[in-house]
RNA sequence: GGGGGGAUACCAAAGCGGCCAACUGGGGCAGACUGUAAAUCUGUUGACUUAUGUCUUCGCAGGUUCGAAUCCUGCUCCCCCCA
């Protein structure tokens, strides 16, 4: 069995963790947990360390436990929030909990010994009355130990309200009870839970004088100061509705060469050697990005699937690859389909597709492809202009007959720019 | 309150009666190179079915002139100096 906190320690996904923890992780098989907010219907990149490192606890044979924050998620924590945050509806918090819940399962092993398992603070919660929880927990702890957490300091200036104040009191609460009851010796969680974490702990030690543990991962930061898991179009979601797998793929190719060693430490499951063996190819063969594209493939596999993983590298092959004509007109469908989920789309009507080529990118798509026929003129003197990959050197372009499928058009400005025109 | 300077395209900044759709730099776009990187070099950067052509544009509104970003009048806004 590996040494899980070894493991995390050299995969650099360790910012802090209890004394003896590996110790007692070693000698015995336990349950940890993670807290998650089901404030959105889908997870995403951002919640990736958490679940490899409930992946990893779960390899070393212990059982990894996800809470879904029904009740807190209504909540609200103040960690690293400057404002008080918006109260969630009942139903939908519910709902968005069934759909993350199937998103972990391609993580984590919910069979056999060690399975995983998903709970939810609402069942003790929910019957929990005010006045036997501030008997049975909020006795044993002090608002001065409470205050002295950054998460509060940071908010009396601004202001913060009792029910954020007290977060961490309920936050401790579910590591207890799951301490209690389903023999959860240890929390996990991003830095900057360690605060609430360690109420957990203090709170299991006070209550039954229990023992109990906590690690944290480090944020995780990109080497240019930017925040890791925003893209221009905002989060990158392991939903694929959200975000194809096209563009999830295209996420982790695109990561910086310093990142990607680090990243692969982290989101993948390769081991010390293979990873060794691969930074060192890398570094001295830069140019063919092996630690990027290992990164994407298996990420992208784990989360989506073998055959949406190639779906997306054949998507990238044609938009950013070496890729001719003839590559182009032996796509396949899928590919084609891919294609609208990786760059903008423009709709036109069947009976436009024989106006008049420059009228058709230009008026007739409401000037969005090119906003004037200036522009797109001078695309074409450029020798910029490229349909179905293929250039285009003057404009008596017959779009009509170019379409691919009987609906699409692969339009290309530049190098990386696209734009699908799609016929209905 | 008195005196002076200014407003130009995405930004900065020249132009001060015709050769101005407006120098130049940055940015943008494209081409070459490349790793879907960085740097570099080149082209392009008001609109119009592509024109040694037309139209609109140099704070706003008028005027002088064959002709105005450029001169005059008024207005709006900005900056500086003295009090």
């Amino acid at each position: 069995m590996k040494n899980f906190v070894d493991e995390l320690k050299w995969r650099g996904m360790i910012h802090d963790v209890t004394p003896s923890t590996s110790e007692f992780l070693q000698k015995n098989k336990t349950s940890g947990y993670i807290g998650f907010d089901p404030t959105a219907d889908s997870l995403h990149i951002g919640n990736l360390v958490q679940i490899m490192t409930l992946v990893h606890f779960q390899k070393s044979g212990h059982k990894p436990v996800i809470l879904i924050g029904g009740a807190t998620g209504m909540i609200g924590d103040p960690s690293g929030k400057s404002k008080e945050r918006k109260f969630l509806d009942e139903k939908i918090i519910i709902d968005n909990q069934n759909k993350i819940q199937v998103q972990f399962e391609k993580f984590l092993n919910f069979k056999g010994d060690n399975s995983a398992s998903i709970l939810n603070n609402k069942t003790w919660f929910e019957n929990f009355n005010l006045l036997s929880f501030l008997r049975s927990v909020g006795k044993h702890i002090s608002v001065n130990y409470m205050m002295a957490k950054d998460s509060v300091k940071n908010r009396l200036e601004t202001g913060i309200s009792f029910t954020e104040f007290s977060y961490q009191l309920i936050q401790g609460y579910d590591f207890y009870w799951l301490w209690k009851n389903k023999n959860v010796k240890i929390q996990f969680g991003g830095s900057d839970q360690w605060g609430n974490i360690l109420t957990g702990n203090e709170l299991i030690r006070r209550i039954d004088g229990g023992e109990s543990f906590a690690l944290t991962t480090p944020l995780i930061t990109k080497s240019d100061g930017g925040k890791f898991g925003k893209t221009e179009d905002g989060n990158v979601w392991l939903d694929e509705k959200k975000t194809s797998p096209y563009k999830f793929y295209q996420f982790w190719i695109n990561v910086s060469d310093e990142d990607a060693k680090k990243f692969i430490k982290i989101f993948t499951l390769k081991e010390k050697e293979e990873i060794e063996t691969l930074t060192k190819s890398h570094e001295k063969e830069p140019h063919l990005r092996i630690l990027q594209n290992a990164l994407a493939e298996e990420i992208t596999e784990r989360v989506h699937d073998k055959q949406k993983l190639e779906i997306a590298k054949s998507t990238s092959q044609i938009l950013f690859g070496k890729s001719k004509k003839d590559d182009f007109d032996n796509l396949k469908e899928d590919v084609m389909n891919s294609l609208s989920t990786a760059v903008p789309c423009v709709k036109i009507k069947k009976e436009e597709i024989n106006s008049d080529f420059k009228n058709l990118l230009t008026e007739i798509t409401n000037f969005e492809i090119f906003s004037s026929k200036s522009e797109l003129i001078r695309l074409i003197k450029n020798n910029g202009l490229s349909i179905n990959k293929e250039k285009i050197l003057n404009d008596d372009y017959q779009l009509s007959k170019n379409l691919k499928f009987d609906k699409y058009l692969l339009l290309q400005k530049g190098k990386k720019n696209y734009t699908f025109i799609i016929v209905e």
